[in-house]
DNA sequence: ACACCGTTTTGAACACGTTCAATTCCTTCT
DNA sequence: AGAAGGAATTGAACGTGTTCAAAACGGTGT
């Protein structure tokens, strides 16, 4: 490992390890720099901004989410229960940083951040979100319609980003409205990807899918 | 009218004035102060923060919505008619910020704006988005049924922010991606509400609306 | 006229994210 | 070993949003 390589990893360290215990805006660049040893400037060299270090946060955030879903994803057969699995153990990875979130996940939907699902530049961060939902969808038994199957991991994605908006706001106890709106709209999914599979509703299928590709950027 | 309600009228004229020719992140609240002939500590007097100010802003654009909106209402008659013409009034306002859109417009979403639809504080800013899409709803001929008119003014607001995230981030000439959208997607929702209005719907619809109202925070 | 007191106004000061010219470090070539 | 030159590092400086102690103003009672 370079030089170069270890003080932008001690940077990195430095800046998630703040980011955690003091959320996104309470953290200064200084603050960083002089918990990674390092000049202020230097930081800037490796990170062109603050904003770049919070995308650190984000991958770091989603491996946990990727890790916390793995069992569920090995023992949840149908799409229902994979999805619903899926979302409340992102919930819970999410849960220590609540009390930050307005500004740690106000990329949901922030046009400038790369967490956005209209945003052409956060791709990487975008697949894999889908990635995951990739993983509910191809493995469950009974199958998703196979056209479905395709368009669905990012119709997910942006759903789940949804569910963080909506998450945001919940000042409900223990997020239990949060969770409510998992297993409800999860329902109603299932329920619907369930009808779409059915043969007969090809045409309609092929007609919404059709509207979905239209409107996706690329 | 007192004199510090001058002053306060002087400084947000001074800046809805900047923000149109400049945009949000280019206007300084030293231009806003001078342009408005007064010290920055006065402005802040009057403004707890900048953000205060482009809330102000919002409202301007609102009203400019409704204005642009009246012509269509009065004359379209059919739910999915009133509800495309709308929007795209809507658009036709809105077009001149599209290049600071990514900054004036951001609060789509961002959990610390009032423009965002789980936000508990900004309720007025929502209660005027509503109200508009209220009108599209309570002179649609023919009817929507009583129970989902009522939550529908919440439902389309909330799509309607959607369609500015979209916007947004919509380099297309002319911005006919976003015109697709709005032609598109208002055709899929007037289905939808037609479908659900009908009598025998009216379990299902129940319980959808259940849903929605369960979800909603007040 | 004067003193009083709450409201309004000021501009210097603060902390922040960010930039940049200058310096130091390290590698490579002679 | 020494020179050269690019990569890494520094910290002061800039412009920003925001705060605050102090000053100016304006009305009211004496």
């Amino acid at each position: 490992m370079s030089k170069s390589e270890r003080t932008k990893q001690t940077i990195v360290a430095a800046a998630l390890e703040l980011f955690r215990e003091h959320g996104y805006e309470a953290t200064t660049m200084r603050m960083v720099a002089k918990h990674a040893g390092v000049s202020v400037g230097n930081a800037y060299y490796y990170f062109k901004s603050k904003d770049v270090l919070l995308q650190a946060f984000y991958r770091e955030v989603h491996d946990a989410e990727v890790a916390a879903a793995e069992p569920a994803l090995a023992s949840a057969h149908s799409f229902r229960e994979r999805l619903r699995a899926v979302l409340h153990s992102k919930l819970e990875v999410i849960e220590p940083y609540h009390r930050f979130s307005a500004l740690m996940f106000r990329s949901a939907a922030d046009p400038k951040s790369p967490l956005n699902p209209f945003h052409p530049d956060g791709r990487d961060v975008r697949r894999g979100g889908e990635a995951l939902f990739a993983r509910v969808v191809d493995e469950a038994r009974p199958r998703v319609a196979r056209d479905l199957a395709a368009e669905l991991p990012g119709l997910l994605w942006t759903y789940s980003m949804s569910l963080v908006l909506f998450w945001i706001h919940d000042d409900s106890p223990e997020r239990e409205r949060s969770r409510a709106f998992v297993d409800r709209t999860t329902d109603l999914i299932a329920t619907a990807v369930r009808v779409a599979s059915n043969p007969l509703m090809r045409p309609l299928r092929k007609k919404a899918l059709d509207l979905v590709r239209d409107l996706t950027p690329n």
